[in-house]
Parts: C-alpha cells; sequence; structure tokens
DNA sequence: GATTCGTATTGACGTGGATCAACTTTCCCG
DNA sequence: CGGGAAAGTTGATCCACGTCAATACGAATC
C-alpha cells in the first residue's frame, strides 16, 4: 500500500542457497553442490513482504511453489459462507503451494503474518531439474508425502484440548526446539486452523496456565511442563523429527 | 485364513497396464505407450485379497505404493486408546500408501473391504523410472497433490450433514458418476472416517431419505436429488473433475 | 428353521464447545 | 499522547452431536 521506507524492494535476486541458514531444511537437503549450483539458477528471493501482503490468492494459476526464507504465512480458503479457514502457517523452510499443482490454479490463498520473505520455484523448471537430479525428486516427493501425514493427522478426531496441546509442541518443534515460542498468528487464526472458536482458544491458554502447563504473556508462551503437554497432545507433533541437534 | 476354494493364488504376475481398463484413471494416464511398457516391468499385481485381508501394516517399512484395481480397502489407524480412525476409502483407481514415504515407514494400515487386488509399484524403481519419464513424474506429482487437496478438504469444519451429503457425492463420483451406490464399507466406518458417531450417520441417512434426497436400502443408495445434495455437501466433492464423459 | 453374532436403527439424555454479549487490553496512526 | 479499532478475555446460554441403552434386522453356521 504505501512501501515507503525501504530503501530498494529487492522483488527479483539470484539468492545463493548454499549460504541459506535453512539449507538442511529446505529443497537442497542431501543435494551434491553441483546439484544446488543448478537450483539456485532457478530460484529467485521475493520479499520482503509486509504483514498482510499475499503471496498468492485463490484462483490463481498456479506457476510455482515457494520456501519461506524467513517470517511467517498463513495459507486459508474462504467458503461459500464468505468465512475464512485457516489451512495452515508456513515457517522458515517450509514449503507451500503444493496443493496447487494438481488443479493448477490455487486453491487457497497464501498472506503474510509477519514482515516475510519466500524462495520462489518456478515448477516448470523446478520438475525439469527434478528430472535430472535424482535427490531433488526424492526431496520433493518426501516433503510432499510429509505434508500428507500432517494434514491426515490434523483431520483426525480430537478434543480441543488435544488439538490446542499438539499445535503448541508442534510450533516449538518448528520454531527451534526450545520451550518459548512466540505466536505470530492472532488467536483468530490458531481457532480457525483448529477448527474451534477463538473464545476457546483464549479459555484453553488460560486453563494450561492455571495447571502449570505453561505461561502465557500475551504472544510469548513458556512451555513449562513438556510432558503434561505431550500426555494431552499426544500424537499431534510427533512429525518433526528433523534437528536431531548436532 | 482359509483360502481354499481358490483354483491359484495369483499373488506376482506382470500386467499390461495397456489393457487395464483404469489406464486413464492410474498413473499411466497420459504417458506414450514405450513408457507405460518400461512402467510394466516394475509392477506386479497383487491379490486377489481376501475381505479383512491387510495390504499393509502401520509400522512396516515403506516398500511400495499401491493401485486399486478392483475391489475396495480402507487406511486406518489406531490411536494411543487403542480406537481406529478410519483415513481414507480407496476405489479402483486410486493410489494408496503415499503418506508413508516420508517416515519410510507405513503410518497406516490398509485392509480390504471386500475382495481386492492391488497392483504393486515399488518404490526406489518408480522414481527410478520417473527420473527419466518425465511425464510418469508429473502424473505422481499432481496425484500427490490431488491428495493434499482432499485431505485438506476433510480437515476444514462442517456440520455432519454437510460432510455426509458430500462424502457421498464424492463416493459417487468416484465409482463412475450415477446416482446409484453400493456402500462397500459399514457405517461404522463411514462414521469413523466423517468423525461422526455410527448413530449420527444413521440418522442423518434416514432424514436425507425422508427429504427426499435420496432412497436407502441398506447398502445400496440411489441418490433422487442430487442438487438438493450439492446444496447441502457443498464444497466436498469438487475435486473429483476427471472422466469428462467421452 | 433355530441360534448366534455383527451391523443398523431408534430413542433418551448429557456435554463439549459454539454462540452471543459485555468488557478489557493492546496496538496503531495521526 | 490520545482516540479508535482490532484483539483478547470472561461469563451466560444453547444446541449439535456423542454416549448409553434397547431393539431390530441380516447373514452365517449348525
Amino acid at each position: 500500500m504505501h512501501g515507503s521506507r525501504k530503501v530498494v524492494n529487492i522483488t527479483r535476486l539470484r539468492q545463493a542457497c548454499r549460504t541459506c541458514t535453512l539449507m538442511e531444511l529446505c529443497l537442497p537437503m542431501g543435494l551434491t553442490s553441483d546439484d544446488i549450483q543448478a537450483l539456485e539458477k532457478i530460484v529467485h528471493v521475493k520479499g520482503p513482504l509486509d504483514r498482510g501482503a499475499h503471496l498468492f490468492r485463490e484462483g490463481d494459476a498456479f506457476q510455482a511453489i515457494y520456501a519461506v526464507r524467513h517470517g511467517a504465512l498463513k495459507t486459508y480458503s474462504i467458503d461459500a459462507d464468505g468465512r475464512e479457514h485457516v489451512l495452515g502457517f508456513h515457517l522458515p523452510g517450509e514449503l507451500l503451494g503444493l496443493d496447487a499443482i494438481y488443479p493448477r490454479y490455487n486453491r487457497c490463498s497464501a498472506v503474510a503474518l509477519a514482515s516475510a520473505s519466500v524462495c520462489v520455484l518456478p515448477f516448470t523448471q523446478l520438475a525439469q531439474l527434478a528430472q535430472k537430479v535424482s535427490g531433488l525428486q526424492a526431496t520433493i516427493l518426501r516433503l510432499m508425502s510429509k505434508d500428507l501425514s500432517m494434514s491426515a493427522n490434523l483431520a483426525t478426531d480430537h478434543t480441543a484440548e488435544e488439538r490446542l496441546a499438539g499445535f503448541l509442541l508442534s510450533l516449538a518443534q518448528r520454531t527451534g526446539g526450545g520451550t518459548e515460542l512466540r505466536l505470530v498468528m492472532p488467536r483468530r487464526d490458531i481457532a480457525s486452523y483448529l477448527r474451534l472458536a477463538t473464545e476457546t482458544v483464549s479459555r484453553l491458554l488460560a486453563r494450561f496456565q492455571q495447571e502449570g502447563l505453561l505461561e502465557v504473556h500475551r504472544k510469548e508462551l513458556r512451555l513449562t511442563d513438556l510432558e503434561g503437554l505431550r500426555e494431552l497432545g499426544g500424537s499431534f507433533e510427533m512429525l518433526d523429527r528433523r534437528r536431531h541437534r548436532s
């Protein structure tokens, strides 16, 4: 809207995957140096996107998939009654846009939750490259398979309590594995993602706190009883096995 | 258990994809004759599996993905409390096992709902072939992407009514597009898949019938008011766009 | 045809979480 | 710094759906 104070709006920029701190979380995972070099040739960076700026919108023709570099985005769609449903949150190192491959147009919109930048991976070229580089094909298949598992997991029925506990644990994993975490997204989005009412999320957080499971200070959380949360959250976060700590 | 009356248990058999009636629903979709020939070399048929027989079990090492030839299977997993959750139904032409690629072991079990046979696609070889045949890689990516969309769709919150109506429409599409359909799976499985109680499914079917939307006779359904069902089911079945009618 | 067992239907009741509403706090942006 | 809007919390009420229980029906076995 008013992109003033920015010195340069770096929208297209070659990016060295090799110097990217997310390398081992992202597509280059397990590729040789030569392969990564080939990948770099087709990737470019987009952003920073301001909070609230869209990366793509529902109905857009499918062109590319994206890898988050920094910041956070959410994907959502609007149902027949005009209500927004959050489909996912996307943190650094994660891909988005994979569900658009099949129908050839985006089935959801993606918007930045905070200032964010992404790597743009034009799909046609990416698929061509994957044709040559077996490690890249394998990585793409694995990441898609992982998304499948995660979304199947969310589809199973759990109580509000279980879903929220699981979500928090998953978020903690994905943001570095510590016990402190910052909720970049508003409560309303968490609620929508977990198919709960905002009020329920609020109440549950309050309850978790008074049960000594965690401390809430606005958007900052501190998980003080991981074990207790795991007992509740159960099967939710077990998919983030990566980052074994080196 | 008592596989007596079978004359031959045809467990490994080369299969000509080219003569398969499912060709344009399955992996060969859009491949050249030569490519299909290469595919045939790595595929073999398994089955028939008796009702109740497992194709694979949760925890098995990941070896292959499968395409249903005839019959029907369900995938399910058992939660911490020992309760079964149905994750999906798999009808002729559909793939299963894709979610096992990432974790390298099966996250769910697959069992035949009725006598069924499948094509076994050993994953390593399939991936190698996809490396050479770009159309195959593209098809795999598309089918995975489709599964992603479908499962995201199921994860969104809808009333029991909407979910059941959508499910029936989707099933009708997938079984030939007509208005008559046979529920191969018991009510309990439908309920589990839709995250409802069996009783709710039963009551809703009764209500749909008395509202003139469909007729129920045991496992046979006749959808008498597709429009009415679509108004309820809304966004559920819109993914099965294939088979434009020729 | 009787017996049994799993599946389906139907009714009565309880409850988790949605909805509605009032209020408070924080965050913007001038 | 101030005012207005969005975000969050908390309480009161309601209802869709789950749970429990009883019954009916179908398919398989003898």
